[in-house]
DNA sequence: AGCACTTGTATAGCTTGGAATGCAATGCTA
DNA sequence: TAGCATTGCATTCCAAGCTATACAAGTGCT
């Protein structure tokens, strides 16, 4: 019996978010933003004043790639980084009135994404996937709560 | 309204895909290999002799990434590339037997990580959701059949 | 034969992701 | 309080994905 691709978990994961990227790329280029940044962004529109360390916990996103996508993201004008007062190793992260500004068109074009991508689906059909896809990361995530 | 990361399709793809590929990798590296060689190996493995093109096509993978995930490929020692003896552009890429070696160790850890990352679901909800995903893949997928 | 067009690959340059490592600031503890 | 462990972040190096571009080999047309 072959390894078929298309009956592969994995590789459909894989499959589906290039072209999810593809998409969300193409429609948030004209606004200046790349997809690495957009989830940083979204959980910062929420209430910025994070650490990196915060982000990271929030996002699932390994130290170096968060730090440079900060990297990235400061000198794109989307973000400025005062150290803490309180600890002198850390660093809190603002979002520029630019990246404020983004947040109304920027979502916009994320929920056209998904929109056109679950197009497919029935209502019903797009909330039980949704939920399936929660309980996978769920399953998969390092952080067990117990230990 | 915020945008919720959670109930967004294409960041829960992302996050998916992210945990899918740290597992792959981390299980497959002791054999020497690397997740982005592994979709260009299941198709190879199925029957070699296939040009770059060929390759793309069964993928859905940009033509400059296999180029270069083909170069790694090479200079790792799993495939070697002879010129097409009808078409001096072409090339046909063949599997060394180090490649043919890893079929087995390699289709079994990717079925594992599978098995894992499902692990939560029950029967019904696995294969409900292997065809859910499968469903947004066509529906997103650019080569819309009639044109 | 000559020319434009198409096709198959390669290259340059970027982003996004990770592992491994380094280092300074902080915290803890004997 | 000196020493050690921990924490927060940066850096290095690599893989994997993309866009844009280049170029050589084939195809078709005149």
């Amino acid at each position: 019996m072959t390894f078929s691709r298309d009956d592969s978990a994995g590789y459909l994961a894989n499959h589906l978010a290039r072209l999810f990227a593809r998409e969300l790329q193409a429609r948030i280029k004209p606004l200046g933003l790349s997809i690495g940044t957009f989830p940083a962004l979204l959980v910062l529109w929420e209430g910025d004043g994070l650490t990196q360390r915060e982000l990271i916990a929030a996002l699932d996103i390994e130290q170096p790639t968060m730090a440079n996508t900060l990297a990235r993201m400061e000198r794109d004008g989307l973000i400025q980084r005062r150290r803490d007062p309180h600890d002198g190793r850390a660093q809190r992260i603002w979002l520029t009135e630019t990246a404020r500004a983004l947040e109304g068109p920027a979502t916009a074009a994320a929920t056209a994404v998904n929109a056109h991508a679950l197009a497919a689906l029935s209502a019903t059909e797009r909330a039980t996937f949704v939920a399936l896809m929660r309980k996978v990361v769920a399953g998969l995530q390092p952080d067990d709560g117990a230990v």
